[in-house]
DNA sequence: ATAAAATTGAAAATGATTTTCAATTTTGGA
DNA sequence: TCCAAAATTGAAAATCATTTTCAATTTTAT
């Protein structure tokens, strides 16, 4: 599981570990880590991120032609989010009705979720003030 | 709204249409334009695929750094597809399933799914051959 | 009919990501 | 522990999809 033992990578872990509730992009955890004084190769970070989408460890969006990383711990409970593609707010489906939902789609439909699938659309917020 | 009025935006309009039912990328459309002799010019399909999206006429997938688009007519009927990320296969929760969940979602949540919403996961076939 | 506004497309620029390759670090077996 | 093989690192160069620029053409509205 964890062969993620070099230096760079435990530092890189580290940060996205710390920083769960967002997306970063590449850029974002060279500048961090330049602060901090403990600066990773830029090629290095773009590999380990690579690495980690291969083995799903992170939720991956891309805006603006740069990718964003989220990192999403397997043991956690899962959720569903609602991410509304305007003002980028996310709020969650609690989990009765998740489950229900989630149940559904794995009996009937033979499909599994993503483990914190995240669903985007508009908020109502947004859709009324016509943003959307 | 139908401001697509130049003939090199109706060919590309015609193409997308005619591919309603996948998604294709910018150098596709000019592959199957310059096969029908109608080429137009590669930046002239950038900006008119931008102008679409920006009109939420299409659906964007962006895979290996390249953005896909598909056409989404307006006043098709709504759907929700489930997508397997490893074969590609999507299927649809049928009418009644999405119907209770969309209403749910939008009463209770207050959050509007787009119109004919994707969401990603695996399919059984390919999680029982360990593909994912 | 005509001037202003919008669109086109070739060529150059951009910019995020990947590749290359030599140097360094880590790993596993003797 | 020692050492060779394998994996990782990072600077620099390459890649490649997409955007920008700008002059020419087309469309629109008056």
């Amino acid at each position: 599981m964890n062969n993620y033992k070099t230096s760079q990578r435990k530092i890189i872990m580290e940060y996205l570990m710390d920083n769960k509730d967002k997306f970063v992009n590449a850029e974002e955890v060279l500048e961090h880590l330049k602060k901090n004084k403990q600066e990773v190769g830029l090629t290095t970070i773009y590999r380990f991120l690579n690495l980690l989408e291969k083995n799903d460890d992170v939720r991956v969006e891309t805006r603006e032609h740069t990718k964003y990383y989220q990192y999403v711990p397997k043991d956690d409970n899962n959720h569903l989010f609602l991410k509304c593609k305007n003002c980028g707010e996310s709020m969650n489906l609690d989990c009765k009705d998740f489950e229900e939902l989630n149940e559904h789609i794995m009996k009937e439909h033979k499909f599994n979720l993503d483990h914190n699938t995240i669903i985007y659309g508009t908020c109502d917020n947004c859709s009324s003030k016509g943003d959307k």
